[in-house]
DNA sequence: ACCTGAACACCGTTCAAGT
DNA sequence: ACCTGAACACCGTTCAAGT
């Protein structure tokens, strides 16, 4: 008796799944502007809903961005842990495969990218879950590292970071010229990917 | 006879250097609230004109924003320069004084770091002079380093983005836990710029 | 519970006008 | 030449109201 499930002659009253219509119309719009030029009235005229129907589901646009961001570190980190666990067994394969993974998600996911590194001093990012994820998976590699002696002794924490920002540098700067949506940067990440270990190697 | 200049006892209809004025108070008002929240409207009240007055100089408000962004590479540029000289003869100290200098530019202008990386593939930046200046300097000291066997043989070019991308990614996940305004990471980027060093080396 | 429309205080930018 | 004021088409967000 309630009207619960209309034959879809007008489209339902709700949406369905509001806020992950809002997330994806977000990063389209994100992919095809930047995020400087998003907002949310374009957001819900995409959806077909009304400019201010976001707020039902997040408390500003800020949080949006908030959702947005979260969501585009958990791909990424199981981007990464993919990279690894079909990569060799040897450090230098899962760092190679890593480094891959990092400067082709920037590539292919630029709108994701974006929100999720966009910087500023002034709104610090608050510790990402997902983010904290991503980094475990690098340090445990770091770690296997020293244990099979191919990377020196010493905070694996710090030697993760250096990984981080040498791969991080790469993709923010666009560094790699072969550098396309589906072949990603080739020759510069294997480069950067043997000095890198090669550096890590010596005592 | 002609009224030009006027014993200060209003101030001057005009405003002596108003562009150098307008991106002054930009830059402090960048960095108490960081680039979005930048509007041309506040900038013209802080520096006691009209909101309109900045179109007399700038085309428009990412015109102003590109000023200061080349104004910002200049100095880095300059700072960058200055490390160089001022440190040992030898490639590694000469590294380690360009990371450092790189990293504290970062922590020590941050409004005019955020404006010159603020990232988005949608405006992809135009290229600075005063950038390409900066990344000279990099690349030759890596081509004096090939010269005195500090570094290996290759492309000077590919060593020095791979280079650059490290200190870059350092300076912008603030990766530094010892990173401050004044004393700016120091064990993190000697650190870096020792394994960096090392990794250059082998052939 | 979920969505809408009108209203408010902001933006950047254009344009005609002032000195 | 350099600056201003009013006006326009946008924003995000609040609030009372609709289903």
């Amino acid at each position: 008796m309630t009207p619960e499930r209309n034959s879809a002659k007008k489209r339902s009253y709700h949406h369905g799944n509001l806020p992950a219509a809002l997330i994806d119309a977000g990063l389209k719009l994100i992919e095809k502007k930047g995020v400087r030029a998003l907002t949310l009235r374009e957001i819900g005229a995409r959806v077909g809903v009304s400019r201010m129907a976001a707020y039902r589901h997040f408390s500003d646009k800020a949080d949006l961005l908030a959702a947005i961001r979260e969501a585009g570190f958990a791909q990424f980190a199981d981007a990464l842990e993919q990279a690894r666990s079909k990569a060799g067994k040897t450090f230098a394969l899962r760092l190679k495969a890593m480094a891959f993974a990092y400067v082709r998600f920037a590539a292919e996911h630029p709108a994701h990218f974006e929100v999720m590194f966009s910087w500023s001093p002034h709104q610090p990012t608050p510790p990402s879950p997902a983010g904290a994820r991503a980094f475990g998976i690098l340090e445990k590699t770091i770690r296997e590292g020293q244990q099979s002696s191919d990377v020196r002794q010493g905070d694996s924490v710090m030697l993760a970071r250096l990984v981080w920002a040498q791969v991080h540098g790469v993709s923010m700067l666009r560094l790699a010229p072969d550098l396309t949506p589906k072949g990603a940067g080739t020759r510069f990440v294997e480069f950067c990917s043997e000095i890198l270990a090669t550096g890590l190697a010596q005592t």
